[in-house]
DNA sequence: ACCAAATAGATAGTATTCTAATGAATTTGG
DNA sequence: CCAAATTCATTAGAATACTATCTATTTGGT
């Protein structure tokens, strides 16, 4: 039960986490799934779902990535970008092939199928952009994104740290 | 498709957004993907994982709920708290109550074992938060904890709209 | 030219989370 | 007082991600 004067300037962060609704990363993941939902809701119609958009909106910037640069860039692990790849490869959205340079490469290309859903698809999803930022400043979205940006920062920092003093200390 | 000036501040969110990069949704993931692997890396060596903590910091702070308002609390929908109850059944973490008032509810109960983590782990999750916030001003955290609300809060609207949207129009 | 190390991708197995549908108990309204 | 609606929990089935491990290929040092 949240105490009476909860939130002023002068409260300790301490006191802020006792009530797990305000951490933020509890406020983190809340709005990632309700962003997941909301990108869910305007792309499945298309057939896209939200976790082959977030490919889709990488190569429509840059076609033929290799996997390893693709799983760079949207942020996933590789793993993660092979079953990706396949559920895009079945639903016909792009094509695999393997590099003559470097065999070990695949490259990764658009379909005309996938490159038509472009111009359907990135409005639909500004928008979901747009409801998300609703009543905040511009100063205040400048702020989240930078603070977002930091925060990622951050934790990635500190993953490296753990798991290489893990062999280290 | 977002018009040409869209949000004063100089530099267009259409340029902005062009680059994934810098769009919110993405900057949410990949901040939510790694507050969760930080999380994991301080109570897995206690065989807590992240998911199950996210249900021990609401029970610690109070205990019998139900799963409904477990749910709610915590922020996940009712078949993840019976999935995420039983893995902390199995851990002997909880234990789960009929109540006697109202048979289709379910209470769940902290064991002595769990009760016993709060003093280990709570302190080693502050350090998550503490490290994803460093380099960051106590109002930039405010703005960010603000932020974050008012887009959970945003698309959570968006959602209902959708969905009633679908019967009404 | 050869072999060790590094790099690229794939596989296996698991955890988390969701939506949709079902089952069981309780409340409500005629 | 009973039929219908509501509430709470669960099950089934799928998508998304992860870690750890494996194979194939390339590169670099001797």
């Amino acid at each position: 039960m949240p105490p009476p004067e909860w939130n002023g300037q002068g409260m300790s962060e301490i006191q802020l986490y006792a009530d797990p609704t305000n951490s933020i990363g509890y406020l983190t993941r809340i709005a990632f799934r309700a962003f997941s939902r909301a990108l869910e809701v305007r792309t499945s119609p298309h057939g896209v779902s939200s976790g082959q958009w977030r490919f889709l909106r990488v190569l429509w910037r840059e076609d033929g990535l290799t996997q390893r640069e693709l799983s760079r860039r949207v942020g996933m692990r590789e793993p993660t970008t092979v079953i990706a790849l396949k559920s895009l490869e079945r639903s016909g959205f792009v094509k695999r092939q393997k590099s003559v340079q470097d065999r070990r490469k695949v490259h990764v290309f658009l379909t005309p199928e996938a490159r038509a859903l472009e111009a359907t698809l990135l409005p639909a999803v500004a928008e979901v952009n747009a409801v998300a930022l609703a009543g905040l400043t511009p100063t205040e979205i400048d702020i989240l994104r930078k603070a977002l940006t930091q925060v990622g920062r951050n934790l990635a920092i500190d993953a490296d740290e753990i798991t290489s003093t893990d062999s280290a200390a």
